[in-house]
DNA sequence: TATAAAAGGAAAAAATTTTTCCTTAGAAAG
DNA sequence: CTTTCTAAGGAAAAATTTTTTCCTTTTATA
């Protein structure tokens, strides 16, 4: 997986954030979740950076956030979760064991706003039971 | 409005949760505007309430939430904010002030999910701008 | 009215998140 | 490969948000 962290590390770059070991772990923890909270991603962490602090993950949640290489997704019941930035998408979550999955839905939502109201993005998000739980 | 707070004393003991002039000024509180945080809430109430505690907002919005007589809803970049439980619906939410609104959306979303996933129930939020904003 | 149970209020505690301050490390230039 | 500037990390403290505790008051019911 070296490859992976090397686009990690431009991908950063890009964004003018400074390519650091620990934001690299964090997209790589995310990369390999899909999708996961703060509390995931530091005890995740931890494994590799002993003395990482949670400010740091908190830190780099909040920076990568602001220059859009993650995302929040607020989940009912459940704390934030955090995923890599890609195509646009939905979430399904399964409300037996909270776990978010990416799902695919229509371009086109046929929705009918008031008149005045003008839409720029469209989410949905499903609720329901996933595999595992059934 | 007294038919209003009757409404809502009633409501309450359906759910076999006790009325009193709190719990109702609160679901007034949002019947009015629709769609409240908890900070609202609490501002809103101290006006007839002086002296009631946050703690008491808390533990009331805790307790509808339980009984469905409220719903939380989770909004991108902001406090949760909650609402009266009504038909189902979607909302929009003004990305420059924060507004929630109510909006309708077809019964029937058609979104294929994989094999296994079994969906109880879909929710569209649409991100956008609204009258009063633009 | 009397009574039991639930709810309110105040304060404390717990939990979550952000900030501060100093040290360390990344990026770019020489 | 060093130097230098600045951003980032870590530890601790602070701030914010939410829940709990404990005692008093109120509600619902008999």
């Amino acid at each position: 997986m070296e490859t992976r962290y090397m686009e990690y590390a431009n991908l950063l770059k890009q964004k003018e954030l400074k390519s650091t070991p620990q934001r690299v772990a964090m997209l790589g923890i995310l990369d390999r979740k899909g999708h996961a909270d703060i509390d995931y991603i530091y005890n995740e962490i931890k494994k590799d950076f002993v003395s990482i602090s949670l400010a740091t993950v908190y830190k780099n949640v909040n920076t990568m956030l602001g220059a859009g290489i993650i995302q929040e997704i607020k989940v009912p019941n459940q704390k934030s979760k955090y995923e890599i930035t890609k195509h646009k998408h939905s979430h399904f979550v399964c409300e037996k064991c909270g776990e978010v999955y990416d799902i695919d839905v229509p371009k086109k939502l046929d929705v009918e706003l008031p008149e005045g109201f003008e839409p720029k993005e469209a989410s949905v998000m499903i609720m329901g039971v996933c595999p595992s739980c059934k």
